[in-house]
DNA sequence: TATGAATGAGTGTTCATTCAT
DNA sequence: TATGAATGAACACTCATTCAT
């Protein structure tokens, strides 16, 4: 049987990692990299706090501390400054899983711990979770260039899960991984939706960890669907 | 044994379907009204188009073919325009709901129903349904005022349709509700959402019900966590 | 001996009383009139706390109790409701002093009444006063129509009494009757503001009374100016 | 004899010059601090012509010779430029009287310097003149801020050189003198104003200095009041 | 490279006035 | 005559971006 072999998701996890890891640009001074973190982080803040069409690249530059012009030194407009965020956080995301995953011994231990980090990584950088969930998330710019192919690998690497558990005989092979993939992947952000915007659940990774729990058994039950059980009923 | 009764499906669809109905303003003329609809939904097209923020009122008078200054006569500002969407179409689907569930005979059904609408109303109104999904509900603006008692009103009213099939002995108590009710949420959430920035799925009826059938037998699973049978395995 | 006999004091507020007084308009229902008091009260009133440019006419209106248009079949614009007050006051002002003026026994007494006058009849319609004082004295528009004769009829009727004093012999004849005037008027306008921006004096009344005795001797002193005494010390 | 020694007028003028005198804004480049005073010139200009709420930014804008947004590089809004006129232009006249002041060898002249002064200064900047008499002064903001502050000194002066002339024996000590302050202040605006609006005294000066020598006097005549002299008659 | 200063194009909102009924 | 509704002409203020030094 010959069949289009898949990258596995050490492979794809690898490779995001690798792609949007920060860039040593070697001819940059190192003020000029550190001004450049500086802007970053204060974009994030300013995104977060004032949603990014309603954020001003002033108070940006003066959260940062650099003058409002060098900002245009490191980004043409408000909109590469925008874009460039998703890159260098989901870069950081998909480092921290490959540091992590490879000690796990099981596909659903991998899976369960991606899930979890992503959680985790949003409470460890909640300014960063506003952007990403509320911001960037539901709007077009997902759709384009980098910051598509950077979010899109994060729904790439939890369908490589799924698919390596299958593979190993974990679970069965589900109906439609995709469909999988969907559930874990809106079950979670509708739980960081919720703690971003109204501080509910206080204890996010609690919460976070039962839902895990919760959804795993989804991926056992993909050939039992319920309305036959009722319609036998 | 005594416990507060909290208000069934019925009892909180019906009431949510009157409270964001479109008042009949005695005094204003036919025509007043039939502008007011036409600003109304102009601003939904550009709202959908452009995003809140970015839009231009001046944008939504031309689109509603009224003057600019018109619609202030109507709403006294930009953020009260967009604040006024959420309960009138919010105040539709309830009235959709309710005009049909009494119909189904099962709690699931009911359910299902819900879930199918939430899918199919979106699907006829695509413009409300970009604004709802990527600007409304991941923005601050849910949870203030009308604008977020209008929303919440979903959850309410998904939240005592579960607690129906539960009373009435069609699935388990399961753990917790908020629960079960998020992921139902936020599976739906994520598909609505892919079909509206990637046009995927094409056909998004298919897709929400396979999903829907996919994801209600997590009513039976409330008592058998997934990680018990790994362990045992 | 043949000169020009200019008017008396008595000849001019007469005059003035009877020419600012508000006419009786035949055709006009009594409904019509009533409803045109109620707007000019408001005016005044609006005028006095926003100012005449910040003023709003929706705001007359409202605070008269009648129909934004309504305004409109009174007074065709914002500046004719504006230069329509000050002869209706003025006139009212000039009808009190003419009712009685002719009691006092001397040109002193008048004189004296007329000064007061103009302070209590401030103290009494607080509102016209603002308007009076702060708005249209202030302003270009006291130099033009009705507005502006209806206003230099103040000065007119004091230069007479002051040249009615001169000519019984009460005080001599000054070096310049409208220089008198002049210090009179600023001095009485003067307190009147403080009054208005201020609320000092607390007790208007006895400030003005005590003002007017102050500068009532000015009327003997005309021929003994200071540096004489000065130069000779 | 203990008493409060209160503070003299040169004590009073010179901190009021140097209070209100223009600040060296070290920062700033020769081109910047020359653009503000077009721009405050401007504003001057167009608040006399247009009244400062008809008053047009661009119109100071276009006047100043700068681009529009330019203005508010330096004043945040047009209220505030309104408000930074009269610190400026007081501070001025107060500079004036200092420099011309020490020079005078009585009380009794630097009185008569002050108040000649200040209808000297009117007539060397008409357009401030108009502004400061016609919309400043008469109006609710002179009761705040420093805008209140930098024009209360004008009365607090005058009344120390009052004193001043009453501590040196030039004159005696008088009932009240606020109330004497009032008299001057309030004769010199009436003449200012009437020249403002009606163009009349044509030689303001000439008329300015009649008004003063007929004023003086009234210095002398504290103790003798005129109702006395007349129920004598 | 760095930055203080400058600016043009835009946009939400106001309100006097008019008009259809 | 009365009035609810409609509207056009303004206008203050914003901010991303550029530029001279």
């Amino acid at each position: 049987m010959n069949k289009v072999v898949e990258p596995g998701w050490a492979t794809l996890a690898g490779e995001a990692a690798r792609r949007w890891a920060v860039p040593e640009q070697s001819g940059k001074q190192d003020r000029s990299r550190r001004r450049q973190q500086m802007i970053l982080a204060a974009a994030v803040h300013v995104f977060a706090r004032d949603g990014i069409t309603r954020a001003r690249i002033v108070d940006i530059a003066t959260q940062a501390g650099v003058p409002l012009s060098s900002v245009y030194d490191y980004y043409p407009s408000k909109e590469d400054l925008a874009y460039a965020l998703p890159a260098t956080r989901m870069g950081q995301f998909y480092a921290e899983f490959m540091a992590k995953a490879p000690a796990e011994p099981t596909a659903e231990a991998r899976l369960r711990l991606y899930l979890w980090l992503t959680a985790d990584f949003a409470r460890r950088n909640p300014d960063w979770a506003r952007v990403l969930y509320l911001e960037i998330w539901p709007s077009v710019i997902v759709t384009e260039g980098d910051v598509g192919r950077s979010i899109d690998d994060f729904a790439r690497i939890l369908v490589a899960l799924i698919r390596d558990g299958e593979q190993c005989g974990e679970w069965p092979e589900g109906p439609d991984r995709y469909q999988t993939a969907a559930i874990f992947i809106g079950s979670i952000s509708q739980i960081l939706i919720t703690w971003l915007l109204y501080g509910r659940p206080r204890n996010l990774i609690a919460a976070t960890s039962a839902m895990i729990e919760r959804i795993l058994p989804i991926l056992d039950l993909a050939s039992a669907p319920r309305h036959a059980a009722i319609s036998s009923g």
